[in-house]
DNA sequence: CTGAAAGCGCTTACAG
DNA sequence: CTGAAAGCGCTTACAG
């Protein structure tokens, strides 16, 4: 493989001038440029990693902790995964993927063995096991997700608080008065999971500043459970003339069949909004209006603020993306 | 952050002493290797990574090739990115991700810059652009996943062959005679996909050696297209009493809802088997007999193929995993 | 069982 | 606009 040097010999020059010419750090003669890049091109030489790691500052690498809960929904998770990848690249680095427990170890790994320039944390919660290890790493990290305490962090999320708001205001303006919310299984709320507990709680101050009547279920994925949700929500809810939902999409088709054998049309007898969802809904039936969560705009976000903390600029920022709403025809006033 | 400099000063030994006595390239006496010990657990000592690429012979960092389809399937798809990572700690590797095109252009990145030492390639088409890459690259590379022409590579798979004749076989032994099979969306054949491809043409060699009828369809992941493909399965094979899925989990449960609501009972009125699948089948209402999709142990070999190349062993090989059977009581024999 | 030293292939002050 | 040289922090023959 050819080296530095190799290139400076065939274009004549030395190995400094090679690397100021590849790097762009000094200005360099236009007749001397050519033969680099003729020689360059001509030997098939790209920097040795390794060397450049150790001579340089800079690794040209990236962490993504991405750790695996059973209770992930990979759809979502694959999304974020493949915005970072691609945003890095995009600033000349590529990504090296930490999973389970690894997500936690892994960090300390990599950052005293100057592997990386930075750290994305994926999948962040509120009360989240990786927050105490960065917040005394000295890297530039950025979180995707809202911990708790995020004193001395940059984080990136949606404004999930925004998104609840926004829902509710919507189907509020609509005139209608009991709007059900169906959320995730039960187990990720314990877990203290950061987006769906967010969500919730939004959505109930918001209905209580609108002063619309609500009930929140969490049923397991599955036919079932759904549907004793779904039973719940018409009890608790006598008026019940709109749903909320804030879960994966089998649930969403699941929900959607059982109103159809209901004989429940969508939007005359029952509006139905589809809250931060990863997924397009528009492949449902009907599509469904939606509030999207975007995975690929936040996890691009997470990069750039990393990006700009190597550049030098770091000063913890909470950015919350703002939330969308986008009409499918899936909710009416009420007549 | 402390060098070997600073260790070996602490132990009071050379940086020789203390780069054999960490690598256990060489015998070390007890009392030197204690100080040793000592002396990188009080300084927090780790190798610089880039050093360590730069003079040695490893860089401890794999190429993971995992392109995303927009019909990628992402549980499966992650299933294979967990396994493969958490293999490679095993091996103290670290796993770097290529993502979209860059699955291509990034592994001769990759490797010009000796980054990495490794390449395992996910999700390998039958006709893929990365085979004549890497058959030109002078690394370890293992393909999950088994193209066209294996010449010269080394592979390992499902036995999706095998699999899709012990499907038939299972079910012609309970006296079924014709046999309908619920596949992936059209496109996914049409790309050329690989798994689907094999169980499709595996099953019809299968079904005429066993001497049963079948009948294919390949319906979109929602409700209506669904019910027209178990209509065309049911218009085609008018004594169906078995069907076969190799699909993906939202069609799953379509199809059981579907059948469900056509009052037939499993496995009394038509045994179902779940084909090739990578989640779980017993979460299914009625949970299904199942020949798994086996990810973990898959994406696990295709590291340790890898690691056998590193060590010096290169044969080519092509590895088959053999499919198991699980039987939850979703399939019956003919009465 | 241990050490002195060369060398891996770059980047970047220093000098002109 | 360009070059000679130091140095990044390791690994590994070479030597004893």
């Amino acid at each position: 493989m050819a080296t530095i040097h190799d290139v400076a010999r065939a274009a004549g020059v030395s190995i400094s001038t090679v690397s100021y010419a590849l790097s762009g750090k000094r200005a360099i003669g236009a007749a001397t440029r050519d033969r680099i890049d003729a020689a360059v091109a001509q030997l098939g030489y790209r920097p040795n990693a390794g060397a450049r790691m150790l001579a340089g500052s800079r690794t040209n690498l990236l962490a993504l902790s991405a750790p695996l809960h059973a209770d992930t929904y990979a759809p979502a998770h694959m999304t974020f995964v493949l915005a970072i990848a691609e945003a890095a690249r995009e600033f000349d680095y590529d990504t090296v993927l930490l999973v389970q427990d690894e997500a936690v170890n892994g960090l300390r790994r990599m950052v005293s063995s100057k592997l990386v320039d930075g750290i994305v944390l994926l999948d962040v919660d509120r009360d989240d096991s990786r927050v105490p290890l960065v917040r005394e790493l000295d890297i530039p990290v950025t979180l995707v997700g809202i911990p708790a305490d995020t004193t001395g962090l940059t984080c990136v999320d949606l404004d999930f608080e925004a998104a609840a708001r926004l829902s509710v205001e919507r189907l509020a303006a609509q005139g209608h008065r009991q709007i059900g919310l169906i959320g995730h299984p039960e187990e990720l709320y314990a877990r203290g999971s950061n987006f769906p507990i967010r969500f919730r709680d939004a959505f109930a101050a918001a209905a209580a500043e609108f002063g619309v009547g609500t009930h929140f279920v969490m049923p397991e994925q599955e036919p079932v459970s759904v549907r004793v949700a779904l039973e719940e929500l018409r009890r608790e809810l006598p008026g019940l003339s709109a749903i909320v939902l804030n879960c994966n999409e089998p649930v969403h088709t699941m929900a959607l069949e059982l109103l159809r054998q209901d004989g429940a049309s969508i939007p005359q007898d029952m509006s139905v909004l589809s809250a931060c969802s990863s997924f397009p809904t528009d492949q449902l039936d009907p599509p469904l209006d939606v509030i999207p969560l975007p995975a690929l705009i936040t996890g691009r976000r997470g990069v750039e603020l990393t990006m700009n903390q190597l550049g030098g600029y770091s000063e913890p920022v909470v950015e919350l993306v703002p939330p969308a709403y986008i009409a499918k025809g899936s909710t009416a006033s009420v007549t």
